[in-house]
DNA sequence: CGAGTATCGTTGGCAGTAACAACTAATGTC
DNA sequence: GACATTAGTTGTTACTGCCAACGATACTCG
C-alpha cells in the first residue's frame, strides 16, 4: 500500500497540472460554444434550452416530462416551462399517457421537427467549416476525445442515482444552501 | 479550380460525418459540464456566470467593464448586472478610472480572490479525479485537442470585430429578431 | 376495500441570465 | 462650442433554474 501511495503522490503533480490545463481549456471551450449557441439558435424562434429539448424529442422520440428532464439535466419544473414555451410556439405537444393518467407524453410537431433539422444543419455546417482546417486524422481523434471526456464526466459528475446530486463531500462549508 | 472543387466534394462526405459526430459529442459535453458547474459553483455563494467573471478578474487582473464583457462574451448590460451582484456580495469592487471619468475599473476583493481560489481548486480537483482514469499519454492529448478546438471556435464563431456578431449569412429567414 | 404513501407534472416564488433599446455623462473631433 | 462617439447604467422582456407546495393519480399493505 505504501508503494502505491508513493506512486500516486508522484503522479499527483503531473495529474494536477494536466487537470488544471484541461479545466482551463474546457472553460474556454464552453464559453465559446455557449456563445455560439446563443448566437445561432436564438436567431430563430427559440432559446438554447428549448432547442436542446427539441433535439432530444426529435432524436429520441416521444418522452415523458421526467425522462426529458433527466436527459437535459434539468429540474422537472424547468422542463415543464421549457416545454410550455415549445407548445406555445407550436413546436411540441403534450398528449396524455394511456398507461398513467398522471403522466404526459411529449412529442415534436411537424413544425418542430422542421425547425430542429434546420438549426441542426446549420450547427453541423459550422462544425464542418471549423473541421476543414484540421488534419483529417485529427478530426476523428478529436471527436473520440470529446466523447470519452463527456462519458467520464457524465459518470462522475452526474451522480449515479440519476437525479440526486451534491454528495456529502461537496464543498466544505457553505454547502447548506442547495445541498442541505 | 474544378479539380479542387471535385476534391472538396469528395471530402465533404466524410467531413460532414465528422462534423456531425463532433457536434453531437460536444453537445453532450457542454450539457454535462454546465450541469457540473451549476452543481458545484452554486454550492457556494455565487452563480456560474458570476464565477466566470470572478475568474476573469482574478486571473487577468483589474479590467474595465467593457473588456470583461468581451472576455466573457456577454452584453455590456449583462456584465453590469453580474458585477452588481459580485459587488453586492463583497467579492468585487468598482473604482473610477483616473484616465477616463466615464469608465470604471473592476477588481476582485480579497474575499473574492479567496472564494475564486477555493472554487477553482475544487473544480480542478474534480478534473483530476476524472483524468486519473485516463491513460497518461492521452491526458495531455485531450487538453491539446480541446485547446485547439476552442481556439478554432473562437476565431470562427466570435466574429473578428470582437463584439459585432451575427454576420449577414446567419440563418436564412427568421434572422430579423436579433440580427436585423 | 381503503388509508397512507409515493410519484407525475404543474404552479408559485425567487434570484439570476441575457438581449436590445434608451439614457446619462464624459470624450473626441471639427 | 456644436456634434458625434464611447462607457456604463437602467428599463424592459423573456427565459433559466432552483426549491417548495400542490392536485391528481397510482401503488401498497393492513
Amino acid at each position: 500500500m505504501s508503494r502505491t501511495a508513493a506512486k500516486s503522490l508522484l503522479l499527483d503533480a503531473s495529474l494536477l497540472r494536466d487537470a488544471e490545463a484541461l479545466h482551463s481549456a474546457l472553460s474556454g471551450l464552453l464559453r465559446v460554444y455557449q456563445f455560439r449557441d446563443r448566437d445561432r439558435i436564438c436567431c430563430y424562434d427559440i432559446s438554447v434550452t428549448q432547442c436542446y429539448a427539441l433535439e432530444e424529442l426529435a432524436e429520441k422520440g416521444p418522452s415523458r416530462s421526467q425522462s426529458l428532464a433527466e436527459a437535459l439535466l434539468l429540474d422537472k419544473s424547468t422542463t415543464t416551462r421549457v416545454v410550455d414555451a415549445l407548445v406555445r410556439k407550436g413546436y411540441a405537444k403534450r398528449r396524455p399517457d394511456p398507461d398513467d393518467a398522471r403522466a404526459v407524453i411529449l412529442c415534436v410537431t411537424a413544425a418542430g421537427r422542421k425547425l430542429y433539422e434546420k438549426i441542426n444543419r446549420e450547427l453541423i455546417q459550422q462544425q464542418a467549416e471549423l473541421l476543414r482546417d484540421f488534419d483529417p486524422g485529427l478530426r476523428n481523434g478529436a471527436t473520440k476525445v470529446i466523447e470519452g471526456l463527456a462519458r467520464a464526466a457524465q459518470a462522475r459528475f452526474v451522480s449515479g442515482v440519476s437525479v440526486g446530486r451534491c454528495d456529502p463531500a461537496c464543498g466544505t462549508d457553505a454547502v447548506a444552501a442547495r445541498c442541505g
